[in-house]
Parts: structure tokens; sequence; C-alpha cells
DNA sequence: TTTAATTGTGTCAATATTACACGATTTTTA
DNA sequence: TAAAAATCGTGTAATATTGACACAATTAAA
């Protein structure tokens, strides 16, 4: 007794984006499939929606199944619904992002996933649609980078502000003015100097600072421009 | 022969938000469903996906079926996907958002669909989650219009400085300087004087310009600010 | 103890932004 | 017929932000 007969049901998969920071390059999490289709290919972690599950809880469980952690920084961002988009039988898949600490996670899990962080240089080619996902997700790291405070997901509990520089770095792509990049990171209010310094460095120690959790959700979504924007033209 | 037997499979709807602005105030294209459920009440446009078509298509079938209109722009924002956000069976919503001209439109299209241009003030309750879909809608439009050169989808070919002013007013519900805002947006040289004047004013006519296509785009993606940001903080 | 690498802070000139004033144009009104 | 009212176009000065750059301090290694 269906209410919407004409109506074509398909499937839901759910597929996460999980990147990392390893203190030089963005890395992504990827699995190796040890299951069909695609077996022994790469590809976004990802998995079908069950019945009594939303998106999002969705999304959690399986990014918590992979990484073992729960409270990550997870985003919708895009659906891809090209029809042969999954050859065995038309399937949806709904997008989502994540920032996790790469230095957090469950490494059992990752490694009964046969999972794998990979630089976006080493990148390998992805199953089905799964490239063009990962390039949605750097055009939106890269776009919401640039406007609110994202990067400090990717980065331990207490950081130095040369290592948050090295992040803008990498996912820009570019080298910034050390100066004005920590004048204008300190000048936002949002870190809080620990007093303790980074004790792994070479030569002069960096101070640790921590994020002002207050300030961090307050101007999470002000708009912020983290980036230098030289001759707009 | 499902490959994905334990997988389940559900209806997948395409829900638009179609904005135009009538010269003061943004407004949004609804519909008096006059099928059931929720028969009488006001809604989102939209329909389930088809079996040969791809999310975008579907939305462009959509928008066409009730505006008559093609070539719109149209972006997905989101996707819905509540447990019980459709009383009657599991149903996944993917939302896109779309900018019309006001004026351009099928009248008779309008009528057989029974829908109704409303200000977001005259906006009554609408069925399922559709109104957290506005919702976000609203904010898609602030955050991407504050970045981009999005509002003259919703102007005429020809227009003038002070309409595109009142636009942006309308948009973020606030007051801007005449003298500022004229600067920056002829900074940008995404304007082109016609040479014709506004004739429908009552006072001084205003100069009309129109869109130079190339950098308009070109320059979509470029960040900008269009709006003010006096005193971050 | 010198050297090399890295961090923290300061300055200055160029640019962008904000707030604000005035003259010009056009219709309405006295 | 001229003054008034509304709106449009442009200009300017004070302020804030940005980008480019210099120098002193710290630390481990040479």
């Amino acid at each position: 007794m269906k209410r919407y007969p004409d109506a074509i049901r398909i499937l839901v998969a759910i597929d996460c984006i999980i990147m990392g920071f390893d203190g030089t390059a963005i890395k992504l999490l990827l699995i190796k499939r040890n299951f069909e289709p695609e077996k022994g290919n790469w590809s976004l972690m990802g998995g079908f929606l069950h019945q009594n599950e939303d998106l999002e809880a969705g999304a959690e469980r399986i990014l918590f199944d992979l990484t073992g952690l729960n409270n990550i920084f997870v985003e919708h961002i895009t659906t891809a619904g090209k029809i042969d988009r999954d050859p065995v039988e038309r399937t949806i898949s709904v997008v989502f992002f994540a920032l996790i600490n790469i230095n957090n996670q469950d490494q059992e899990a990752l490694n009964a996933h046969n999972a794998q962080w990979l630089s976006l240089e080493e990148k390998p080619e992805l199953i089905f649609d799964h490239d063009e996902m990962v390039t949605k997700a750097i055009e939106y790291l890269r776009y919401k980078a640039a406007l609110h405070p994202l990067g400090f997901e990717l980065l331990p509990e207490k950081f130095t502000i040369p290592q948050l520089q090295k992040l803008y770095e990498a996912i820009y792509d570019m080298k910034l003015d050390r100066r004005n990049f920590s004048r204008k990171i300190l000048s936002t209010g949002l870190l809080v100097d620990t007093g303790e310094k980074y004790e792994q460095s070479a030569t002069k120690k960096a101070t640790l600072y921590q994020l002002n959790q207050d300030r961090y959700k307050d101007k999470f979504f002000a708009f912020w421009h983290f980036m230098p924007h030289p001759g707009i033209d």
C-alpha cells in the first residue's frame, strides 16, 4: 500500500572524505576495498544508509567504524546522483566532509578496513565518482578555511603558530608571510597562550597555544579573511 | 538479483527554493498543494526523481514545470534525510536553490500549480521540513552574496545601481551607504553603462547598467566582499 | 663559541574602508 | 513659474587594514 506508487526507490549511500594534517601535508584517509565490487581498488570510506538512521547519524557511524572516534567535525557537502555512478544499481550518495586530528584515531580499526593516510599528491585513482567528491571537498576546505577558523580541527589541542601557518600553507599550496600571518591570527583573539613551549622544536621553541573555545564557537560563523587577498582583480 | 541485498531503497524527492526580488523585498515562490498529502497547505515546489534523470536535471524539470523558464541559476544546497520527515514513507529530499527574475515567468504555469510569490515576512508555515530548507537557503544566499556577484540573477537584464543596492539591503535586512555601495560595485568592473536611463524613476533618472558577462563568468568564484564589515569582532 | 635555523615583535608605506557633503536632475507643488 | 522635495552621481578626509620588510632572541648542532 504505497502512497507514491509511481516514484522510484533507490539506494542511499553515505561517503566520507576524511582529512588530516601530518605537519606538512593534507592527507586523506582512504580504504583499499576488501569487498566487491571494485575489490582491491581505492575508495572513500562509505556505506549504505540504515533503516532507522538519519543521514548525519549514518556519517557518524561510518566515521566511528573506521577511526574509533566520536565528536568529529563533520559537514554534509554535496550529494552525488548521476544515473550510472554506481554500475551495480542506481545509488545516490550523500557526501560528508570530516576533519580529524591525524594522531588520534584507532590503528586497529584502520587496519581492519585496509585504510591508509595518503597525501593529495599520492592519491590514487578512486572508484566510481569518488575523485569528483574529493575535488569538491578540497574546494570546500579552501573556501571555508579562508573565512572561518576551520583549520584547528586538524591540529592537536595544543599547537604553535608556525604549525598553524604550515597547515594553511598546505591547504592553499602557497607560502605565507610569517609576521603577517601571526598578526592576523593573534588579532582574532582565538588563541590562548598556554605558557608552554613546543619541546620537540630543533631550534627556538615556539609558544604552544590552544583555542579559546567560547570565542571559537561564537565566532565560527562570522566572516573573516584568514587568507591574504592581494590585488583582487 | 540485487547486488546489495541488505541495503534499503527509499524515495528521492527534489525540492526547490525559488527566490525572486520585486524591487523591495526578497520573495519566495511557493505552492498551495492541490494534491495529497497535505492538500491545501503551503509547500516548496518539488517532485520525485525520475528513473533516468540526474539530480540537476530533475531540479531543472521541476523549475521549468512551474515557471516555464530554462537556464535558471540553480545550485544544490543541502539534502534532508530525517527518518520521519515525510509521514507517508521514508523519503530523502535533495534541495536546490534557484534565483530568477520575478518578471519573467509564465503566469499560466504558476496558476496551474497554485503558485504565489510571498515575501519572507508573509511566508506561511510550510509542510514537512520545508521551513528548515528555507532557513538554510536564506543563510546560503546571505553567505554567498557577500562574496560573489550573485544578486544579478534576481534583477532584469538592465538595472540601476540604486536597484542593486535595494536588493542587497533586502538580502541583509540592513541599510547601506549609497556612496560606498556605488564605489564598491563600480570598482569590480562588472557593470557596463548602457547609456540609457531608467525612465520610470520619479525624480532624477538613474543610469541603467548591464552585466559584463565575460567578467561575470571569470570572476564569479573569486573572493570578494560585497558587504561592509565594520569592526569584525 | 660560532653557525644555522627558527621564533617573536616592530615599522612603514600603500591600499581599502568608512563616514560624510555637495551639486545636479527631475517631478511635484505652491 | 518658481520653489520644494526626492533621488542620483561624485568627491574627500580620517581611519583601519594590509603587505612588505628588518632585527633581535632562542636553541641545537657544528
